[in-house]
DNA sequence: CCTAAAAAGACATTTTATATCTTTTTAGGG
DNA sequence: CCCTAAAAAGATATAAAATGTCTTTTTAGG
């Protein structure tokens, strides 16, 4: 239960790769892809998502490729998994109490929102900045 | 992401109604499957997870049923979700670390410990007993 | 134009979730 | 000793989600 997909995984690898580069630095997915060991299609995928919301940039054509969007202490864990997984919801009456006729004298019901005040409380604590290791800071792709 | 299953939900459902009941009274599966609004095939291989661990006890033919394997108050939420969901975890790396070579001096590894934990604590601190109404309280089944 | 690279969309496969149905075992009562 | 009630066990069915792959299109630099 609760389990992160793979394509949850691959994005914070992915994600957190690219933070570790210089600001500016366009990487090619290609690179990003092996470095992390993700199937470069489905990364793709992925980044995809990212860009739409801007945690990452992306350029096309020759010379393109990925940079980080914005300064990686400015990006949480919580943004990057629900960038791709979805908000974090334990139950759907988290979301939508409508949905369940017994939300109105749930006793379970609150348990739940407070699950996921938890969870995301932990993942909004964690920003990608503090995810770098000193040996993948400033490193060229 | 994280969501409960619906047969996480009924197994809730399911096992707070019976803790509603005077603890030596026997319920047949269809009432309770009824009363809960779960469907009652669905609900039998859930009761028959229960049964395995002891959290319900049961009774076959004639005049046979369920009731409560042990007081409402000794059993928790996390108990009966893990009965049915298996054990949480966020992450696959927090339960078997070698399936990922990436282990050893990853960063995020123990975020998802910390997630685990949260989440394990805000359900093992809630007991059966506590999620029972006035109303629900030694109702005959 | 030609090439490199991402974006977009269609497609394929496997796994998980969500049940249902049938047969078997157990137990009580006449 | 049957007959019936009820759970246990196992097989099967369907739908949805996860996990990728492949093809075509768009964009941009040289
Ligand atoms: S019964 Fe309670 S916990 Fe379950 S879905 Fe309805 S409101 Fe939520
Ligand atoms: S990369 Fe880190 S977080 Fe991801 S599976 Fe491996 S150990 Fe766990």
């Amino acid at each position: 239960m609760m389990e992160l997909t793979r394509k949850g995984e691959y994005a914070i690898r992915g994600i957190v790769y690219l933070a570790g580069k210089p600001i500016d630095k366009v990487c090619l997915l290609s690179d990003i892809a092996a470095a992390v060991n993700v199937p470069p299609t489905f990364l793709a995928k992925i980044f995809q998502q990212f860009s739409k919301i801007g945690l990452v940039k992306s350029f096309r054509g020759t010379g393109g490729g990925f940079m980080l969007g914005r300064p990686p202490e400015s990006i949480t864990l919580l943004e990057v998994v629900e960038a791709v997984e979805g908000p974090i919801i334990p139950n759907r009456c988290v979301v939508s109490p409508s949905d369940c006729e017994r939300s109105g004298e749930c006793t379970v019901h609150p348990v739940w929102r407070r699950v996921q005040d938890e969870v995301r409380g932990v993942l909004e604590g964690v920003t990608l900045k503090e995810l770098l290791t000193e040996t993948q800071t400033h490193t060229t792709c």
